[in-house]
DNA sequence: AGCGAGCCCTGCGCGC
DNA sequence: TGCGCGCAGGGCTCGC
């Protein structure tokens, strides 16, 4: 369940689960899972078995669970890619197919219950990763006060519901760039935990064509642009997030309903809620923009010379 | 430096 | 029925 709503939805059922648990056993289905594990930190298993977690972070549509212990600080780090699930399930349950990697958690005067790591593209992964300072001394994402991220997301801006999001370095960056605006939204140094569909329906609600050129854009116009990618991700996040089908699920494996509350995703051929003009769907960057052609008007193009 | 292409994968729906 | 194609919520790396 990939974009920020979604990830969030997950950070929230997981942390009274995982929240002071302890790691049982960790069974690895599926080494490619482990495609971004730090190898010279240890094995995977080996460090996780015994250890025990803290409430889980987010930054983005990376989640990472601490890991209590001396030394260097660590963390159990999640990213979702395009079909990751993280699934609680109690102990009675067979793993479900596709499950990759599945982990034994022991939370204190609980029962004990599975976290599974059910992936069907296998583009997300599971990692054991060093934490390190932010740039900014803030806490490194939603869910921890300590200012740490790991290093693998280290790279990434923070997004746009993190309160130490630096809004004014984003409008610089954007009106410092002649390319499009989406390409922007789905920058994740630039912004980060959106995606194709909620820079779509962003792009809808502030009235913005993808390509429109960052430097094109007023500082106005850009807050306004901020505004509808919060209202429409906190929309998603009230509803449980978008689910098409059923690889996007919360930790019980229930679907969210905001995908009866989109207004341009997925809708080519249907009128605009707006205007009533029928909705397109055009190629960009190997994916797809969907947009309403009358409240989103191209940019005319430039001139060379 | 910025940007497009290619790659990492599986599986579904569609047209032929 | 079967096959090939296009498509899918992401992101990293490599060239130009």
């Amino acid at each position: 369940m990939p974009e920020l709503p979604e990830v969030e939805v997950v950070r929230l059922g997981l942390e009274p689960a995982v929240a002071g648990a302890r790691v049982g056993d960790v069974e690895l289905h599926e080494p490619r899972s482990l495609r971004r594990h730090v190898r010279e930190l240890g094995d995977f298993e080996t460090l996780l078995r015994g250890a025990r977690l803290s409430a889980p972070v987010r930054r983005g549509k990376f989640l990472w669970l601490p890991i209590e212990r001396s030394g260097p600080p660590l963390a159990l780090l999640a990213h979702l890619g395009m079909s990751g699930q993280l699934l609680l399930r109690s102990v009675d349950r067979q793993a479900q197919p596709r499950t990759r990697v599945r982990i034994l958690l022991q939370p204190a005067g609980r029962p004990e219950l599975f976290l599974d790591f059910v992936d069907q593209r296998m583009f997300g992964s599971l990692a054991v990763d060093r934490l390190v300072p932010t740039d900014d001394g803030a806490p490194g994402g939603l869910g921890s006060a300590r200012p740490l991220v790991p290093a693998q997301a280290a790279h990434i801006a923070r997004d746009p519901l993190d309160p130490a999001f630096d809004e004014e370095r984003f409008i610089r960056r954007v009106r410092a760039s002649r390319s499009g605006v989406k390409r922007a939204l789905l920058d994740q140094r630039l912004v980060s935990g959106i995606g194709n569909i909620y820079a779509d329906e962003a792009l809808w609600a502030a009235g913005l064509h993808y390509e429109r050129p960052g430097s094109a854009l007023s500082r106005a116009q850009l807050l306004r642009l901020l505004t509808a990618v919060r209202e429409v991700m906190l929309r998603a996040l009230a509803e449980g997030g978008t689910s098409f089908d059923a690889q996007y699920v919360n930790v019980n494996g229930a679907s969210g309903y905001f995908s009866r509350s989109l207004t341009v995703y997925g809708r080519q051929g249907l009128p605009c809620a707006r205007c009533g003009t029928v909705l397109r769907r055009e190629p960009f960057m190997n994916r797809s923009s969907h947009l309403c052609p009358r409240c989103q008007p191209r940019p005319r193009a430039r001139r060379s010379g």
